[in-house]
Parts: C-alpha cells; sequence; structure tokens
RNA sequence: GGCUCCGUAGCCAAGUGGCUAAGGCAGCGGAUUGCAAAUCCGCCAUGCGUGGGUUCAACUCCCACCGGAGCCUCCA
C-alpha cells in the first residue's frame, strides 16, 4: 500500500508565472527543496523565522503525502557585512559565522523547526563556486575585471522575469565596482580581496564569492541543476534569485526551478505602521522606534530590520515559548504581510491554552498523555476504525477539510479554522458522555481514536509534538510544587464541604494572585500555572 | 517615478463569480457551578476600502480613486 503523491491535488503558487500552479514533481515521489538561509553576521530575528517555518510545515506536508523530500537551507557565513562586523568586534569571520550560527540553529529548534537536511555553508563549499564561475566564462555570460569576476546581464535575454524588471532599470551594486563593470547591472561573482580580508585563491587572484553564486553552486551540487521548489521572503526576488536564476539558468541551459515560492514579510506593530494608519513618512513625525523590546523596526516603515539593530529572537522566544510564535506565523498565509507584536502574540497563546486544557483533560481520563499517542504519519495509512465511532465521525469531514486546505498553496490559516473545529468536538463528546466522572471504556477508546486525528493534523503543522514545559502536567514544574499544590486544594475542599466560602475563594484567589489558576469540576479540581 | 502586493466585523484572520462570508481574541445571552473558571450551546459583518463597469449574478473579474506595505541599494 504505497502511497502515490499524485492523488493529491496540490497546488502552489509561483512567483515567477504568478499563477497558483498544480504541483508535479520532476521525478516522480521526490521533491528536492532549497530555502535561502540566514547571512550570518548577526543574531536572528523573528522574521528569519517565517521561511523556516513555513518550509518546514511544508516538507512535513509533502512527506505526509508520500514525497520522498530533501530540504537544503544554506548559510552564507562569508559576505562584506560579516567581514565589517568581525573587524568592529575584533575577532575572526569565522568566529562571527559560527556564533551567529549557533544563534540560528537554537531558535529554529526552539520553533520546531527540525526537518531541514542539509545546511552547506558558503565557506565549504568555495571549490563548487569557482568551478561553477569558471562555466560561466567559458560560456561567455561571465567576464573577469581587475581581479573581480561579473555576470553579464546583457547576455541573458530572459534577465529580469522573475521580478518583472528589466536589466538596463538596474543600479547595480554601489561602491567602485561601477568603473569595472560593463553595464551598472552586472553584478560580482568573484571579488577580489583587499588587504586583510578573508580570501581563498582562484584563477582570478585572492578573493571571495559574490552573494549570489553560493546558491547556484550548493542548490546544484546537492539538488542538481533543476529541482522542485526555492523558497526565500519576498525580499529577495530581486535581485538575489533573479540572478541566481539567471546563473543558473545561464550554466546550465535548462530551467533552475520549478516552483518559486515567496513567504510574505513581517512588519512591527507600531502605532504608525498599523495597517490603516497613518504612515510617518505622510505625518511628517518624528518615528518612535524601539517599542518592541525584542526588536528594532525600521523607524520609518515598520519593517522588522536587522541592519537597524533588530534580533533578540531569543528573549522573545522566553517569552512566548516557541511552539506559540510558531503557531502565530501558521495562523495566517505564509504569503502575506503579517504584523507583529506582543499582543497578536499574547493572543496566540491564549488560543493554544484551550488546547493544553483539552490535553490536560484527555490525560485526566485516560491516563495517557496526548504526546504520547501514535498517529498515522502518512496520508494514506490513515484507516477509519472498525468499531463505528461518533466521535471520529464527527472529526473526518474536519480532518478532509484541513487537507484540502493545505492542498490550496498549504493555506495553514485557514487550516487551522479545522482544529479548533476538532477541539470542540471533543470537548463536546466528552462533556455528552460524560467521560469525567464515569470513564466508560467505549467512550475512551473512541476518545483516543478521535484525539488520535487532532493529533494528526497538528503534527502536520509541527505543533503538539511534544509538552510545553510549562504545562502543571509536565514534571518540570517539580515534584515538590504539585504535592504541595494537591494539600491546598485538599484544605479548600475541606473548606467548600463545610460550605465556608469564604475560606475556599479566599484561596483561589491567592492562587490567580500568583499565577495558579483552578477550577473546581465535578471530577475534582484542577490547576494551572498561568503563562 | 517603475514594478509587485494588500484593504473582510472592536481586533487578528481564511475564503468564494450565485446556497446561511471559516476560525481565533474580545464582548453579550444561556446550560453548568455555592460563586467563579473551564467546557458546551446561542448571538455578534443585509455586508467584504470608495466610486464606476462587465455579467442573469461580484465581496470575488475590469477600471479609477483613496489608504497601507514591499522591492527598485544590503535584507528572511
Amino acid at each position: 500500500m504505497t502511497d502515490s503523491p499524485t492523488r493529491y491535488p496540490i497546488r502552489v503558487y509561483n512567483t515567477l508565472t504568478k499563477t497558483k500552479e498544480p504541483f508535479e514533481t520532476i521525478e516522480p515521489g521526490r521533491v528536492g527543496m532549497y530555502l535561502c538561509g540566514p547571512t550570518v553576521y548577526a543574531e536572528a530575528h523573528i522574521g528569519h523565522m517565517v521561511g523556516p517555518v513555513i518550509f518546514d510545515t511544508i516538507k512535513r506536508y509533502l512527506a505526509f503525502c508520500g514525497y520522498q523530500v530533501t530540504w537544503v537551507v544554506n548559510i552564507t557565513d562569508v559576505d562584506d557585512k560579516l567581514i565589517q562586523r568581525s573587524q568592529q568586534r575584533g575577532i575572526s569571520m569565522f568566529q562571527l559565522a559560527t556564533q551567529m550560527t549557533a544563534d540560528y540553529l537554537s531558535n529554529l529548534q526552539s520553533l520546531g523547526v527540525d526537518q531541514i537536511d542539509r545546511m552547506p555553508r558558503a565557506t565549504d563549499s568555495i571549490d563548487e563556486i569557482i568551478a561553477f564561475i569558471e562555466e560561466l566564462i567559458q560560456r561567455g555570460f561571465a567576464y573577469e575585471s581587475e581581479g573581480d569576476v561579473f555576470f553579464d546581464v546583457a547576455k541573458d535575454p530572459e534577465y529580469g522575469r522573475l521580478s518583472n524588471r528589466s536589466a538596463d532599470e538596474q543600479q547595480g551594486e554601489g561602491g567602485g565596482a561601477a568603473s569595472r563593470k560593463r553595464s551598472a547591472g552586472d553584478f560580482a561573482l568573484w571579488k577580489s580581496a583587499k588587504p586583510g580580508e578573508p580570501s581563498w585563491p582562484s584563477p582570478w587572484g585572492d578573493g571571495r564569492p559574490g552573494w549570489h553564486i553560493e546558491c547556484s553552486a550548493m542548490s546544484r551540487g546537492i539538488l542538481g541543476k533543476t529541482f522542485d521548489i526555492h523558497g526565500g521572503g519576498l525580499d529577495l526576488v530581486f535581485p538575489h534569485h533573479e540572478n541566481e536564476l539567471a546563473q543558473s539558468r545561464c550554466c546550465h541551459g535548462q530551467p533552475m526551478v520549478r516552483y518559486w515560492l515567496h513567504n510574505g514579510l513581517m512588519r512591527a506593530s507600531t502605532e504608525a505602521g498599523k495597517v490603516g494608519g497613518r504612515s510617518e513618512r505622510d505625518a511628517g513625525t518624528e518615528p518612535n522606534a524601539g517599542a518592541e523590546p525584542a526588536t528594532v523596526t525600521d523607524a520609518v516603515s515598520g519593517k522588522i530590520s536587522r541592519s537597524k539593530g533588530a534580533g533578540g529572537l531569543a528573549s522573545l522566544i522566553a517569552r512566548h515559548t516557541g511552539e506559540r510564535i510558531r503557531f502565530f506565523l501558521l495562523r495566517s498565509h505564509y504569503r502575506s504581510t503579517t504584523i507583529f507584536g506582543d499582543e497578536p502574540l499574547l493572543e496566540a497563546g491564549t488560543a493554544l491554552e484551550a488546547f493544553y486544557r483539552l490535553f490536560d483533560r484527555f490525560q485526566r481520563i485516560t491516563g495517557k498523555s496526548v504526546y504520547d499517542l501514535p498517529f498515522a504519519s502518512r496520508r494514506a495509512d490513515f484507516t477509519t476504525p472498525s468499531i463505528p465511532n461518533p466521535l471520529v465521525s464527527e472529526l473526518l469531514p474536519l480532518r478532509e477539510s484541513f487537507l484540502s486546505k493545505m492542498d490550496d498553496d498549504f493555506n495553514t490559516g485557514g487550516a487551522t479554522a479545522d482544529l479548533f473545529e476538532m477541539a470542540r468536538a471533543i470537548n463536546r463528546f466528552i462533556d455528552g458522555q460524560s467521560l469525567e466522572e464515569n470513564k466508560s471504556p467505549v467512550g475512551i477508546e473512541a476518545l483516543q481514536q478521535g484525539m488520535q486525528i487532532l493529533r494528526e493534523m497538528a503534527a502536520l503543522l509541527g505543533i503538539f509534538l511534544k509538552p510545553v514545559p510549562k504545562s502543571s502536567s509536565d514534571d518540570s514544574s517539580g515534584k515538590l510544587v504539585g504535592e504541595l499544590m494537591g494539600l491546598i486544594i485538599k484544605l479548600r475542599a475541606d473548606a467548600r464541604v463545610r460550605k465556608d466560602f469564604a475560606t475556599s475563594d479566599a484561596v483561589r484567589d491567592g492562587l490567580q494572585a500568583i499565577g495558579v489558576a483552578i477550577q473546581d469540576g465535578k471530577s475534582g479540581t484542577t490547576w494551572q500555572v498561568k503563562s
């Protein structure tokens, strides 16, 4: 019973054609996917996580549909900014890159991004890069000029198609390179080294790769000359992806990529940057940037920008948990601009709490952790229960709805609606069967089967995979705390039996004040630490 | 100036040429509760920026305008 991916009507929006197209792989059942990763010269900010989270989700989904996916994310560890920043800090470029790569990786881990197969570094690929440049020169698409090598944009009639621009309107890179270029739009493939800069020997003298060439060289090395999906932020469409595309197509005489997928950018929710509000530009007032402690934004536009010093993702994750941030990112469509701030993140957390409470409830009834439940990892593996299960019958249409939204350009925002509907159906089932009071084996079995469906769908989004550390059911809260709470609840229950509500309410209010919420249910009192 | 994209209830946010325009947060009623909380049920956009046009029919297509964002230089 192999799963044939072609049976699923997946459609993706392709930036190159500006339309949604049926997803068909080059090689049946296999997907090569490349995402432009970070230039590791500074700490990551939340905007850098949009791509990794959505592509992580895309990979999970494609794998679920039966594809064998190879996902590559590159690390740009040589670049002008890296050199500049490392000199400022008095460390080597390699030290800086190592530190910032570690920061990036830990952020990915916090957000549950663990599907990446290969993370090649530019500096590990110098030989491939040089070989690629040599091929371009041989084919007449690049030229050497005083130790630099440039791509000759004029030689590529298709240049500009991805970003819908014509080559002659380009300003090109600034600096002193202009005099060495044939035309302004030409971009560097190889940059000659100035004294003291990190460099590698090449046929054109010591130097380093230009920005775009590494992606062409590394994607070819791992995924081949033509591969299925290339992704990145919308801001990379021009010039980065346009240039990559030109290099690879001209070098190989075949298309580089089947589908170009671009995620929307993130904006901070400053007063001025608010959608519908007046822009700072028009208002002509001095912007007050830095309202968000975790990010520094471009004061004029509200855009999150690392060049303005944005970063501090780690503290944001500490405040909100990685799962909350991930869920927040997946609640809207990946191509849309997302407004980011503490408020929307808090709201995502509130929404998530309902699921966590359901999971606690599940554990009280079944004695099992939701996180230990098995679930189908392939779309075709799902089998309906042999015994009629009213809960599963209710959940299956929601599962179909969820999957059809994911089929449609990975509409995670639409799909989350079905997750909420599932949670409601499960709660309704528990209420209707009074499962917390009379734990009927038939009901419990039905509940578990139902919960597996919710779990299966959530796993596609990369959420609810493991317990959130703050949950009271988690032993990280401490055994002692659990025992103390047990004692407090027992004493309070005694007070309630005596109808001494003044005492019981005082206990509840007191706990509330220190961040512990309690609920009196029919089968006892539950509690959790509020985040 | 050129090129893209967006404008859906108090807020966030899916979606569609034609049945009752998802879901979440907040709010309001009800069930439940000693009271709460949680959970469940119900309510909450005669309308999808504004004005035209195409069409039997548009929120969905086209045009104009207003407002917002991005790219055109490094940027996820």
